[in-house]
DNA sequence: CCGGATACTTGACAACTGTCAAGAGAAATC
DNA sequence: GATTTCTCTTGACAGTTGTCAAGTATCCGG
């Protein structure tokens, strides 16, 4: 084989597997919606199938289970769920700024991803009885767990002080928060929001106290 | 018919309706363990009826609905759930007391209901996205946010104070606790009940800062 | 001991589930 | 343009589910 075919192949054998996994990505995202929707316990294979634009037998062209695409889902999840704190913490500058700009995100995401948070506390809550989904759901719980610690312990840098808590409490706190405002807020309360974005900045304050 | 037939009649009317209560309770209690145990994606009467004495037919003759059955559940884990807490707030005097015993309370909750916790938050989930079981949880939520928040109103009488956080707030911070030692405990960590012994006082400390 | 009410079991039903094999259609390769 | 490879659809399978009707066993007052 010529080193020019060679080259040719390789490009259409990764052209292929881009294809592939651009449409596991595209059924996964389909999938992604339809337990947003229903939730666990009663989304079907069919019924994700009907969410998207292929018949239900295409799942299992591109996922050996059930089991693996809704790890596969779960994994998207994280991928767009990280990113939005990224920013935050390296522009801050001022301590007051970071409590503020901590509070926008957390009800930013309430307000804008609402039923993606739901279906992710359901997918938690899931893994609690079902191992398949344990390491996956562990592994983002605790990304989840450092993003909350980078702010938290930025802060107290800012403030020359050290947090009152420990990293995974001060991520069981904000956790609770969160799901708690998520909860009132698809309950039709729609100042859950608001009431979010003042409380994260006050408990910050508490959890790391001023000098 | 007699005064006394009539009597009769209702005492053997009241011991019908007890024991058909009595085995209401009964089942119930069987398909709590089995919930307790599969998570509710999981769970099916003939399960249920399997962790009972009984065949799985009898089910629909104590309860109309699969959804009635776990309706009564619901109820019937609350009835259990608030005894705990009860007279912990009567019987402290001093803050620290109080203080210690809701850490120690919350922990022997962890240490002793684990299971059944894991299935509160399966349910309460659950609610999200089947609004059969609403109102039941709701009713439970408040009544555990009341819980803590007599509580903390409590301890920050006590201190002279007024609380930092709202009762919602307050209720968040310490279910967000609360679930996250709850999931440590279940992988195998057994350090999460007295890592929750310590956090549930201290916690108390930053909410209700002393005067 | 009898007869009716109560309590429970059995077996069946339709609907739904995840899974997969057979094949049709489209695309790529030569 | 033929053939092979990749995509996708269809239909079927075995198992499970909630539900319920028919029938059996048990209890209890008379």
């Amino acid at each position: 084989m010529t080193e020019v075919a060679e080259r040719n192949q390789t490009r259409v054998a990764r052209r292929q597997v881009d294809k592939f996994a651009e449409r596991r990505t595209q059924l996964a995202a389909a999938a992604l919606q339809t337990l947003a929707e229903l939730g666990y316990a009663r989304t079907s294979l069919r019924e994700i199938a009907q969410n998207s634009e292929f018949s239900h037998g295409v799942l299992h062209y591109y996922f050996s289970d059930k089991i693996e695409l809704i790890t596969c889902c779960v994994r998207q999840y994280k991928a767009e769920c990280v990113k939005r704190y990224d920013g935050i913490v390296a522009s801050a500058s001022t301590p007051d700024q970071l409590r503020l700009d901590f509070g926008a995100v957390m009800a930013g995401t309430l307000r804008d991803e609402a039923k993606m948070h739901r279906l992710w506390y359901d997918l938690r809550n899931q893994s609690q009885f079902d191992d398949a989904y344990r390491a996956d759901v562990d592994e983002i719980d605790l990304s989840l767990e450092r993003m909350i610690w980078r702010i938290v312990s930025k802060f107290a840098e800012l403030r020359g002080v050290t947090p009152a808590l420990t990293s995974p409490a001060a991520y069981a706190v904000y956790d609770g928060l969160f799901q708690h405002a998520l909860f009132r807020y698809l309950a039709g309360d729609a100042s859950a929001v608001a009431a979010l974005e003042q409380e994260v900045p006050r408990v910050l304050d508490l959890i790391v106290p001023a000098a």
